[in-house]
DNA sequence: AAGTGGTCTAGACCACTGC
DNA sequence: CAGTGGTCTAGACCACTTT
């Protein structure tokens, strides 16, 4: 591959530093899933005599990306594209705890699902403006809901749309680490999540599936999960039980 | 000050790099307050030499200080003392937003306190607990009810152990951005907040505060502001309206 | 032993700020 | 202009993993 320009003083505006354009590069090269997750990259002496720049540079560009998450670097092995098993990344995006356990270290099991539906409709509006779909664009929509060794800990709605999804079929049964699955079946590599919380009566489906008092207050969780590419990749809705769970965050 | 013992073999266990020592070292001063916030520090070439480092290594503690939060670096000023208004630091711990404004950029406006109750009052178990007190020692508790421009938007109890707030009376009026009022006046420098939400049924007090029906579910906080030493310095609890105002989170 | 990432250094040059 | 942080390089050495 030839090597990224300096550009040293034209074209000032826009000008990056070269570390940032070598990360930039190799974010492009796991879009275009140049490794798959899980593959060792070559030697940072290697990348850097690829794109032309010093070795401490391309470490800068390494090690931020390691900081993003989406490399992982273990000395004396090499580098490796994140997977999502690495680094406890499954707990990476998922704060509900069960009230007993410690402030921030514990891990709590993760919980099991159980599927109420699985259908492929057209998207709906809200559906369309959130993945940027085109009319007659087709969605999956799978209701479950998830419980622990203590019982039935939340309901759960989640949208997938199907043109990046080639292949899913109404049998299909998610497996309890969708992210993992994404990246290896289908090179999706989600980036980071966003999530909106609010407190809502519970509806009295939920409340009945829950085992909890009708208009038992919920924790309604809307997140959507952005790939690398910025592309929102999945939609989800929870609504969890938070009378013996709690959603932790630590803000630094 | 003298240089950092480089500590090669010896003393194997526990051996830090040394840009970690660096950082302790560096963090250490400010527990100590021997720069106030805000206030510039020596250049990175004069702190490398004190602490016997090469100036690459003070940058990579000086620039891990940064990510961090503690020093706000400015290109051809100096790296100062971060204080509780740099960096929208003020909404560093604020997640909550109305529910119109953007998914993740916009940034709301601050609410306006108005303050219920300001006792002084022994410390309950929990909260001797909570700040490690001894019994008998005394903490300042705050009731206030918090608006934005569209009207009262949560109710929320504030406790702080007295011996680390010197001073306060219960005339104490603590002004909107309460942990730059902790870092100027008592050099307390929250490092880090664990947050814990839950949905929950509004007590009818804080419904008729809030001008809310009664029942209403409502998103329950409880924050821990820790210091760099790691001491829990403040409690809050927080009831908030969510059908207006939701807490978003962005995960990476 | 060979190959990898991790640390540390020394020095050059650039860009920005304030006098 | 001098002083600051920001970038980039080249090279030495260490620690860990695998063969």
């Amino acid at each position: 591959m030839s090597a990224i320009d300096p550009a040293p003083n034209p074209a000032r505006l826009e000008a990056q530093p070269l570390y940032v354009r070598a990360r930039n590069v190799m974010v492009e090269r796991l879009i275009e899933g140049h490794w798959r997750p899980g593959e060792m990259l070559p030697s940072e002496f290697a990348l850097a005599a690829e794109l032309g720049v010093s070795q401490g540079t391309m470490r800068k560009a390494l090690d931020a990306m390691t900081t993003e998450g989406l490399l992982v670097r273990r000395q004396g092995r090499g580098t490796f594209v994140a997977e999502a098993e690495d680094n406890s990344i499954l707990f990476r995006f998922y704060r509900l705890t069960p009230d007993g356990s410690s402030q921030s270290g514990a891990k709590p099991s993760f919980p099991e699902s159980r599927y109420l539906s699985r259908i492929q409709d057209s998207a709906s509006e809200q559906e369309r403006e959130i993945f940027s779909l085109q009319s007659g664009d087709k969605v999956w929509r799978f209701e479950r809901i998830r419980s622990n060794d203590e019982g039935p800990i939340l309901w759960e709605q989640l949208v997938l749309p199907a043109k990046y999804f080639p292949d899913l079929t109404s049998e299909t049964l998610l497996p309890n680490n969708v992210y993992q699955f994404y990246s290896t079946y289908y090179g999706i590599i989600v980036a980071r999540v966003n999530e909106q919380l609010r407190a809502v009566t519970a509806p009295d489906k939920v409340a009945d599936l829950l085992s909890l008092p009708q208009k038992s207050p919920l924790l309604e969780i809307d997140r959507r999960a952005i790939a690398l590419d910025d592309r929102v990749v999945e939609w989800r809705r929870s609504l969890c039980r938070s009378d013996t769970m709690h959603y932790r965050n630590e803000l630094k």
